[in-house]
DNA sequence: GTCTATAATTCGATAGAC
DNA sequence: GTCTATCGAATTATAGAC
């Protein structure tokens, strides 16, 4: 018990939290193993020996939960902001789960194909579980925004949106997931 | 006059053609000079001298302009419609040098600086001229929100959001700039 | 103008010593 | 369990023949 490990899972979540940070930089092509291995301080052919292949690893490093609240229990009118103020919070503490698969979905099917699962999985279902009609519609218009947002934030970083926590945008961006979510066509 | 060109202008065209095809659907790491050359039917030295680098070949296929229409001249009510349907229009007609942007936008820093022109001199001014507060603020959220949805049906393909011209999208998403763009915020 | 041939890198992956 | 050495493939880019 006190004696110690044989198997290195130290090594193993350095190397997982060397190649987040790379692959929500830089994207999936541009991350390098030798790239991961160096910030992670160990030699290239432990990425390897650790994950098998570079899809390996991304796959390893990809997969993640989103924890959204309980819609449900929420007063109806105050589910938008609640879920703009969930991502950006996770965001804020730099939980770059969703920032890798946005990076690397522009060229990598895998990740595309995650996201979709995790759309699916996590996101429609408790869309669903309020909304009263088109449910999937509604689901994807606000998947428009809030990865919009991760965009407009992560990528392009454009000032106004890039801020630790702009009130201003969890109220409007809030005001926005609430019309997808209850607004009525016209 | 009626001699025949000395400078290949088509075969210039050709390239220019099968790179943003090629851009816009695989991003910018995994487009290959071979590939563009292959789809243009020419040599892939061609290429080169065309445009002397890969880089110089996606500066020239990555600038473009978005033609915005002229929102001061627009009922107030009907500028966010007019703009979510003149984004969808434009894709529709496979004029999608916005989504070479978007995809190269994720590995590519050129392709970053770019958009973040385009925004600055083509969108800022505009919502600027029909705002009356905030405008910086407005249309970055109004980028997020087109920009998410360019994302959605380009690069994730959501079932919903990827229709030819879907109606219900122009009359939600135009509701949701409406508010970005006029809405208060509380 | 167009193509052939190839240089110069870079990367993912493997074999094997310690 | 970690590292050295290297292979093989793919890519951008160049030099030069026709």
């Amino acid at each position: 018990m006190a004696a110690a490990r044989i198997r290195s899972d130290e090594t193993r979540e350095r190397i997982a939290r060397a190649a987040r940070r790379l692959f929500a930089e830089h994207g999936y092509e541009r991350t390098t193993i030798r790239a991961v291995a160096g910030e992670a301080g160990i030699d290239p052919s432990m990425v390897m020996r650790y994950f098998g292949s570079k899809e390996g690893l991304f796959a390893a490093v990809s997969s993640f939960d989103l924890r959204l609240p309980d819609l449900a229990a929420l007063p109806r009118e105050a589910v938008g902001r609640a879920l703009v103020r969930h991502f950006l919070t996770r965001w804020e503490q730099g939980d770059d789960g969703l920032v890798v698969l946005l990076r690397a979905a522009s060229s990598n099917e895998e990740a595309r194909a995650r996201m979709r699962e995790i759309f699916a999985s996590q996101v429609l279902p408790r869309i669903a579980g309020i909304a009263e009609d088109e449910a999937a519609l509604r689901a994807e218009l606000i998947a428009s925004q809030i990865l919009g947002l991760a965009f407009c934030r992560f990528v392009l970083r454009l000032p106004h949106l890039s801020g630790p926590d702009a009130e201003a945008v969890v109220e409007r961006v809030g005001s926005v997931v609430q019309f997808h979510l209850f607004g009525a066509a016209r």
